[in-house]
DNA sequence: TATTCGTGGGA
DNA sequence: TTCCCAAGAAT
C-alpha cells in the first residue's frame, strides 16, 4: 500500500475519531445529511443540528414531502441556506427519479443539487465503499504539508493538482478507514494553527516538517478589504408580534424570514399602505446594528414602527407575524435576531 | 474563474 | 478586539 495511506489508517485505530453522529452507519441518506451539513462548518457546530434534522427526517421520503418552512427552521442558525434549498430539490429528485434509492456513482452524485466533488467522494466512499477521494480543507492542509505546496491552496491550478494528488494516493481498499483518518489527522494533528507534528504519523516524509515550513504550509488567503453594504429594513410591531417577510432566491438568507427590507425609508408610509392598507403608525425608534460577515460588513438600519390602528391580520402571501417570544426558534437570520432582541 | 453564499469558535 | 477560517458548491 501507499506511504500516507498505510500510515494513516494504522493511525486511525489508536487515534481517530471514532464517535462522530455519522459514524457507523452506511444510510446513505444520513450520510448525505451530514456531508451537506459539514460543508464550510466545523464539526462541534454541526452534530446538534445534523441530530435535530435527521430525528424530523429521518428518511429521505420524509424531507422530500417535508414542509419549506420546517426544513428551514431546522436550518435557521447552521449557514448557507442555499444548501437547505438544494437537499429539498435533491430529496424530490431521489424519491422521483431513483425510487428513493441513492446512487452509488460520482457521477450521478455530481448531478444532484448541492453535491459536487468532494460531497459526491465522500458519499460514495462512505455509503458505498467506492475508491473516491474527498477534498475538503484537512485534506489539502495534509498534502500541502506533505508536499511542500507553497501556493494557496483555493488557487484553482493548486486545487487541480490536489485532486490529482487525492487520486493517486488511493488505497485499494479500506476506503472508508482512510477517508475519515485524512480528515481527523487534519482535524486533530495537522491543524491550521500549532499542529502536533510529534504525533503525527506522516512525520518521516513530510516535506513542511522536514524543512520547517509547517507555520507558512497552506498560504493563507489572499487577504480582500471588506466592503460595507447598507439595507434599510422596517420593524414593524402590533400586538406584541413581528412582521416578517420571506427573503427570495439568490439573495443573502434565502428562504429565511426576515424584517422586510426597503429602498429608503422616505417610502415607508407608502410601504404600509400597500403592504398593510393601514395609514397611522408611529416611528418609535431608528438606529444601526451591524453585522459582520466573512466577506463584508452589513449595515442594518432601522426603523421601528408601532401599528397604532386595529386591523385584521389577513394572510399576506410571503408575509408572516411572528410572537416576540417565538422568534429565537423560528427560520430567522442570527444577524436579525440579535437586532430584535435589542429592540 | 472569482465571487457569493453564514455562523461560531479559536488564537 | 480583531482576524482567520471551517467535512464546498453554484454561478
Amino acid at each position: 500500500m501507499q506511504y500516507i495511506a498505510e500510515k494513516v489508517i494504522t493511525w486511525h485505530k489508536s487515534s481517530g475519531r471514532h464517535d462522530l453522529p455519522w459514524q457507523k452507519i452506511n444510510d446513505p441518506y444520513l450520510i448525505w445529511i451530514s456531508e451537506i451539513m459539514l460543508q464550510q462548518t466545523q464539526v462541534s457546530s454541526v452534530i446538534p443540528y445534523y441530530q435535530r434534522f435527521i430525528k424530523t427526517f429521518p428518511t429521505v421520503e420524509k424531507l422530500a414531502f417535508a414542509d419549506h418552512d420546517v426544513v428551514m427552521k431546522h436550518w435557521s442558525g447552521l449557514g448557507y441556506y442555499r444548501r437547505a434549498k438544494f437537499i429539498m430539490q435533491t430529496a424530490k429528485i431521489i424519491v422521483q427519479q431513483y425510487q428513493s434509492k441513492f446512487p452509488d456513482s460520482v457521477e450521478k452524485l455530481l448531478s444532484l443539487p448541492g453535491i459536487g466533488k468532494s460531497t459526491a467522494g465522500a458519499i460514495c466512499a462512505f455509503a458505498f465503499g467506492g475508491i473516491e477521494p474527498i477534498m475538503d480543507a484537512n485534506v489539502k492542509r495534509v498534502f500541502c504539508r506533505f508536499y511542500g505546496i507553497m501556493e494557496w491552496p483555493g488557487k484553482a491550478q493548486t486545487q487541480k493538482y490536489l485532486w490529482s494528488l487525492a487520486e493517486q494516493n488511493l488505497p485499494s481498499n479500506n476506503i472508508q478507514i482512510y477517508t475519515q483518518a485524512l480528515m481527523d489527522l487534519g482535524a486533530t494533528l495537522c491543524k491550521g494553527s500549532q499542529p502536533v507534528c510529534s504525533q503525527c504519523p506522516l512525520q518521516l516524509k513530510c516535506v513542511s516538517f522536514k524543512s520547517n515550513l509547517c507555520h507558512v504550509i497552506p498560504a493563507k488567503k489572499p487577504k480582500k478589504t471588506l466592503i460595507t453594504k447598507q439595507v434599510n429594513v422596517l420593524i414593524v410591531e402590533a400586538n406584541n408580534q413581528i412582521l416578517f417577510q420571506k427573503r427570495s432566491d439568490s439573495s443573502v438568507w434565502e428562504g429565511l424570514w426576515s424584517t422586510p427590507e426597503i429602498q429608503d425609508f422616505s417610502y415607508t408610509k407608502k410601504w404600509i399602505k400597500d403592504v398593510l392598507g393601514l395609514t397611522k403608525f408611529n416611528v418609535v425608534k431608528q438606529g444601526a446594528h451591524l453585522a459582520i460577515f466573512s466577506h463584508y460588513k452589513l449595515q442594518l438600519n432601522y426603523n421601528h414602527i408601532l401599528l397604532t390602528e386595529t386591523f385584521s391580520h389577513q394572510q399576506l402571501k410571503d408575509f408572516l407575524w411572528i410572537d416576540r417570544p417565538k422568534i429565537g426558534g423560528e427560520g430567522i437570520p442570527t444577524p436579525i435576531k440579535k437586532l430584535l432582541q435589542n429592540i
